[in-house]
DNA sequence: ATGATATTGATTTTGATTATCATTATAATT
DNA sequence: AATTATAATGATAATCAAAATCAATATCAT
């Protein structure tokens, strides 16, 4: 996503709710921006330490939240990542997925029309109104198969 | 699933362990089996407590652990239930995948073999070793949709 | 019954995330 | 530029589910 659309999305959720703009915010979200990955809260306290020394580990949360709220990024909370909450930029993005290695953590984004529609088809199946979904597939990445870690039993 | 086969499976697995039996155990386990739902921890210990006051809950979270472990239970994180993990019973059930309610918390088992059948084809195509997945749905349902809750905007 | 070992319940600790709070920064107004 | 109102900051404490600790108790092979 482009530094400035992402901006223009938070600067206007900033305006509605009467937020102020600061210097720590902008940093930590142009860290985020930058990097362009699937980060921890902490992962991204380091990144943005490197640039300013002087942040807090509570603004980081803090800015994620607010990220959140205003749409421009998303939570994601995998199954074999350990505890914490991952966050990655949505905005300017298509829906998708997503398929993690669960050697290396490696993430890959996925989307798949049909599998989009098939979905739709048990919400309506089961007479529910559709508001999102979460599917997350976990196996082992080529790279970690060729290193022989996970690897199918006698394989 | 039936309390012996669940018996079953538990024991073959303390006995692998070298692990002991204990009325706790028990009648943590029965419980669990008998209500039959997707429970969180507090939710069992509860339940367990009307049957045998002098359980801890410590021994509810070791117990479950110890489910979890031996493949007699699983442990569900939806994004919308809370904070805390529930739990179900897995052996002799088929795979599932959830539709959540987002406003009275009801959970719908589902299964699509064309989905399951995608998603293959999804790891396949990144060259992923499938181990596992989670799919989960969320929406409203009809009878909150009926009482005019989660109702689409001009709906 | 004995003894070795595992389990229990009460309690404390952990670790990620939030809340608190005095100080500082922002931005509008004079 | 100084004033003012309000929001944001960083340090720290609080929260909460889940795990770890530990002395007392239960299990089970002998
Ligand atoms: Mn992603
Ligand atoms: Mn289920
Ligand atoms: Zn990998
Ligand atoms: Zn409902």
């Amino acid at each position: 996503m482009a530094k400035n659309e992402a901006h223009a999305s938070i600067e206007s959720y900033l305006a509605a709710k009467n937020l102020k703009h600061s210097r720590p915010r902008q940093e930590i979200i142009d860290t985020f921006i930058k990097a362009d990955s699937h980060l921890t809260a902490e992962e991204l306290y380091h990144l943005v330490k490197k640039k300013n020394p002087k942040i807090g580990f509570a603004t980081v949360y803090r800015t994620l939240k607010l990220m959140c709220e205003s749409g421009l990024c998303k939570e994601l909370k995998f199954e074999k990542s350990g505890d914490c909450t991952r966050y990655e930029i949505l905005k300017g993005r298509e829906h998708h997925d997503h398929l993690i290695c669960t050697h290396c953590g490696t993430v890959v984004e996925v989307f798949d029309a049909e599998l989009e529609r098939m979905q739709n088809r048990l919400f309506k199946l089961h007479d529910f109104y559709p508001q999102s979904h979460r599917l997350e597939l976990y196996g082992t990445c080529k790279t970690c198969r060729k290193r022989g870690r996970g690897k199918v039993s006698g394989g």
